[in-house]
DNA sequence: TTAACATATGAACGATTGTTCATATGTTAA
DNA sequence: TTAACATATGAACAATCGTTCATATGTTAA
């Protein structure tokens, strides 16, 4: 036997399972970055921004106004949600304008609402 | 025109989508529960205590071995898994052994690896 | 009942997070 | 250039989070 002590005294089940797991355990980076992309998702002001995102390309200085919230803190949000890659940006003039980077975010929103509507 | 006031001098166009974001965003509760739910998958231990449980239904005691953490950290993680019903567990004699709610979890955790893997 | 094992839980701590405020950057029109 | 608009950003603060430690609960065997 490979373990000198183990819980549970239940010795050779517990082996078998432990090597399954460390088999397909992701790597140390892909976990963290699993574990930031969905802190991203974690937070129900940039829910609601990507709900917008979801129907609209629309601009800073809108999403402050529909979501009633100032302008800097939109900001500070539209940005962690870049740093992620779930929306991209484009510049016309003085505005800003926001939308969805990929189709990822419906799906894993839609996943999330299947989810809690059981 | 219906609003007093807009930004970005671009009155028309920005009502029209405002519209429609408002008539499809979710109830406040929904987008607390979305948030709440992918708060649960944001943090690299409780997405580990998930992998583990993707190949073996396992008791508390082995999930702080193989993820060489205490085993009152683990409890506590579980109990958020838990809440948030992404995991269930049953009794067997001393022992508490965990497993996957139910498959949602693994189709969620498989889209964001998708989108971190791009 | 008692001792040993397995798990759960409350309090406390440092660390992280989201917002606000003030201000900086960038764009356009005059 | 200057003024006005749109957005970004750094510092500061309260609030939330994950772990640790000590201890409580629950189960089994003696």
């Amino acid at each position: 036997m490979e373990r000198e002590e183990l819980c549970c005294e239940a010795y050779e089940v517990h082996n078998e399972k432990l090597d399954l797991v460390s088999r397909n355990m992701p790597a140390e980076t892909e976990l963290y970055d699993l574990a930031e992309l969905f802190k991203t998702f974690g937070d129900s002001t940039r829910i609601r921004i990507l709900f917008v995102l979801f129907e609209a390309e629309v601009c800073v200085c809108d999403l402050a106004q529909v979501l009633n919230m100032t302008q800097s803190a939109v900001s500070h949000q539209l940005k962690i949600l870049k740093q992620n890659r779930l929306v991209k940006c484009r510049r016309e003039g003085k505005s800003i304008f926001y939308s969805l980077a990929d189709d990822h975010v419906r799906t894993i929103i839609a996943q999330g609402q299947h989810h809690i509507n059981e």
